[in-house]
DNA sequence: ACAATTATTGACAGCGCTACCATCGGATTG
DNA sequence: CAATCCGATGGTAGCGCTGTCAATAATTGT
């Protein structure tokens, strides 16, 4: 009669009830609402559930209760290694959870969020976390309509669409620029590639830092639309010495392009920091060990992806947040290529 | 009587099939096999499913259908750049397919491993991507048993669960040293971090050339299980040297501390190539425009996303490859770091 | 021209679970 | 002590779709 079987048959809810002596409504609520059970019928689940090896179907789960233990996540982009270390605390935040993730990434396309959005949207994921403020105004009405917690990311702003938690961009570059400027710099350059919303928040910081110390010049500026590579570094800093040869600091939009700068430096025996000062964003690992260290205003990525998870699975489970904005602010990291030479 | 309501309300295969004048069943096979219908039906139920903006509802359908459309891919880091093409590959190759990915991340551990095929056993995913050939044994009576098409990615073996696409690690690591041999050069360093079974390999790679060249020296060998970053490559460099001063190149499982070499370099005053020849595995972009610029191995990790995924799909469809094992080789990137300075 | 075969289509039942409400003791209250 | 309430439990009905198989229409061969 040894037909507690964890061959991978027919274990329904209704075997584990029966096995345990409860209906299976009961037997549902042990893994739903477990705290509605008497310790004594709580007990008897939870082993009949363990003797069987009982899994849920969560199909049958989503189709009855209208509802998914799926949060989406959309981002930009999947090799840029600032997405890699915030879905790594994505990652690690749910698991454990009942949560499981759905990623989607728009390659820096708006067009693409919006389908990707409705796509979530007939899924009906129990919450959602989105990348940046930008959305169009279509995507923003589904989000609104989405009737689940949403967490905008990597960016704080004024009109939050549910949650958020990022840093200013803003803040972050004005820091940096006026910390090259206290350098005694007056001739900064900007570098810019995939001049995506933040990076253009980052510009309008370098901008009106620059413009407090009546030191801004357009010429100084340089930008593309192309994907950051650490060889398009050496390639805008090229451009920037040919459109303004009397810099005497860079400041480059991500750390990819701060490299590639050193190494142009390198190739044009440009002295860093004594010709040049280099200050990157995003402080990735390699800029401490750069010679000369880099500069780098570091950014908290990782428990970026870790508290938009957890704030988003509080608020399904009803917890919701005191303050819906969550700053995880910055810190500039001053290092060799940034200081005089000699102090 | 304008009920053609766009509203997310209730719009089921029944509301479709009732417009388009047909059984639901028939609507039903509109999605899964269009071939199946005739001309006149297909193109109605296409207009009712239009005009209704029908969308189907995935959980009754995987519920019904003792099926899902999801493709799982187990991969071991998130943050290694290595996955990040892979996935990329991944992930625009599912685009436009009906299939969805769900990731899982082992983080080097084949325990995790274990436990996530059997979370990926209970959802039956209509296909698998795992990485690498050395799962537990358990892990691979569980691969066996699922029952879907398996794809091992990132390198090649004898005795595939199912499918595989990737290279030889040790062909690869092969090939590297016995150009740094052909260099002249004869004193070359192993440093090696994380070692995982495929960087195991690329050791195995390693010692076989330098046997054959008679020039093996347990001494020359650097490594630790440590997570890779390039502040280790220096730290590894600098164990190299204290332990074997006279080192004429070195090898690095990785880019990451290939670089972190050269800038140990470069705080030794060490010239390289001259002192030092260096190479690296993977060709990461930074490599082509390091100073002096880096040799690497270049592997196909964004094509063998998109083979994976592809060889999945064909498999679900019963499109079954005619050779199982997919090599996509992987190509020595000679550049100015393991040349002689004035050829 | 007629049986045999093949392409289309539909009826029925049910996948495994949970929402909704009903039930039923026992505790609380005036 | 009856009226009320509450926590714990169960019964009934589907959720929206598809597998199975039978029924019908179209096609073909001889």
């Amino acid at each position: 009669m040894g037909r507690k079987t964890t061959k991978s048959g027919k274990i329904r809810l209704t075997e584990v009830a029966k096995l345990a002596g409860v209906s299976p409504i009961t037997a549902s609520r042990f893994f739903r609402n477990p705290e509605a059970l008497s310790l004594s019928k709580r007990e008897r689940v939870d082993s009949a559930v363990k003797e069987l090896g009982y899994v849920p179907n969560l199909a049958a789960r989503a189709l009855a209760s209208h509802r998914t233990e799926v949060i989406g996540v959309v981002i930009p982009s999947l090799t840029n290694n600032v997405f890699a270390d915030v879905l790594r605390g994505i990652y690690d935040s749910s698991e454990g959870s009942r949560y499981s993730i759905q990623l989607a990434n728009t390659r820096y396309s708006i067009l693409q969020e919006e389908k990707l959005l409705q796509l979530f949207r007939a899924q009906k994921p129990a919450g959602l976390i989105v990348t940046g403020i930008n959305q169009t105004a279509e995507s923003r009405a589904i989000l609104e309509s989405m009737n689940c917690p949403v967490t905008q990311i990597m960016e704080i702003g004024d009109a939050p669409v549910d949650m958020m938690v990022g840093f200013s961009h803003y803040d972050a570059s004005f820091a940096a620029i006026s910390h090259i400027l206290a350098q005694g710099r007056r001739r900064i350059g900007f570098l810019g590639a995939r001049m995506d919303p933040r990076v253009q928040r980052r510009l309008d910081g370098y901008r009106d830092a620059m413009k407090a110390a009546s030191m801004f010049d357009a010429s100084l500026i340089v930008t593309t639309s192309v994907p950051t590579t650490v060889t398009l570094g050496g390639t805008l800093f090229a451009d920037l010495l040919a459109q303004a040869p009397d810099i005497d600091a860079v400041f480059c939009v991500n750390d990819d392009l701060a490299l590639g700068v050193l190494f142009e430096c390198q190739r044009r025996q440009l002295s860093v920091p004594r010709d040049v000062a280099i200050v990157g964003f995003n402080d990735l690992e390699f800029m401490a060990s750069a010679v000369p260290s880099l500069t780098s205003v570091r950014t908290n990525r990782y428990e970026m992806g870790r508290h938009a998870v957890t704030m988003v699975i509080d608020a399904i489970e009803g917890r919701r947040p005191q303050e819906p904005v969550l700053d995880l602010g910055f810190q500039l990291m001053v290092r060799e290529s940034s200081v005089p030479p000699n102090t």
